[in-house]
DNA sequence: ACGCTTATTGATAATGATTGTCAAAACCAT
DNA sequence: ATGGTTTTGACAATCATTATCAATAAGCGT
């Protein structure tokens, strides 16, 4: 049976109260800095609950850390990124989000979440390597 | 100054000869299976390189892997990945691939790729969590 | 072909995020 | 309040990735 502690509401309000995505590390160091006596591992737990009952997105950062965000409708977004010197550029996806949802449905899938990112070069990084591969 | 290396050349030729995405430790086993004796920050280091100078793509799995991919535009197609058991299913996303390119474009970048992959729940593994929910 | 300069390699240590462990504490139906 | 069970939290363990650094080898000029 699922129990219902302190713990557990700290974490979802923590992340209720957070605009954008926060890393496990992060939310425990800002419920510390709160005063809370949260563990570690505890957020981990939490964070992960909540993700898997749809509660809350994640993704992993480039830099393979893994980013929560309460999973609230507005604001969903993407983003377009630099290779090379990881400029991010938000971008708007309507268009793609059916068709995620859609392609998942089609095969069976449920709870359908998508990596949509686009990867290129800035145009300062683009004139930066051409000027490096002479 | 840049220089040609038979492991770089190693490197491209696993991951031209992989089919989909593969993690840097997985092509390493790879390589070494097939007889050669590189080492594992080599394959890390080279892979880098590659996704520096845009012949590969690269994107962080839900368990915080970086998954490599030779950015070929043959056989360019998508993944819907359960979330829970991993299985995997090719989707095709052609809608998707001209709005990454004219994204991009807006925005002044160049060389875009994208990494368009959908997670969800496989019909077995929502059938599975809900009970293990319970 | 030869040596020189310097990028690259690779074995290993270091790092850092995440997960496993397990005794102690907390939750909740009774 | 009590008991059975889940959850917590301190810490160890794990795993991918990066840093270190001496040894090697690429490519240049000769």
């Amino acid at each position: 049976m699922k129990r219902n502690t302190w713990q557990r509401e700290a974490v979802r309000e923590a992340l209720d109260g957070t605009d954008g995505f926060i890393s496990a590390q992060a939310l425990h160091s800002s419920l510390h800095a709160s005063g809370s006596p949260i563990g570690l591992a505890t957020v981990y737990r939490a964070l992960g609950d909540l993700a898997t009952t749809g509660e809350a997105d994640s993704l992993q950062s480039p830099d393979g850390e893994a980013l929560y965000r309460a999973c609230s409708t507005t604001g969903h977004h993407h983003h377009l990124i630099c290779r090379n010197c990881g400029r991010t550029v938000e971008i708007e996806a309507d268009e793609v989000e059916a068709w995620a949802q859609r392609v998942a449905a089609e095969h069976g899938f449920t709870r359908a979440a998508h990596v949509v990112d686009v990867f290129g070069l800035c145009a300062d990084c683009t004139v930066l390597l051409a000027a490096e591969a002479r």
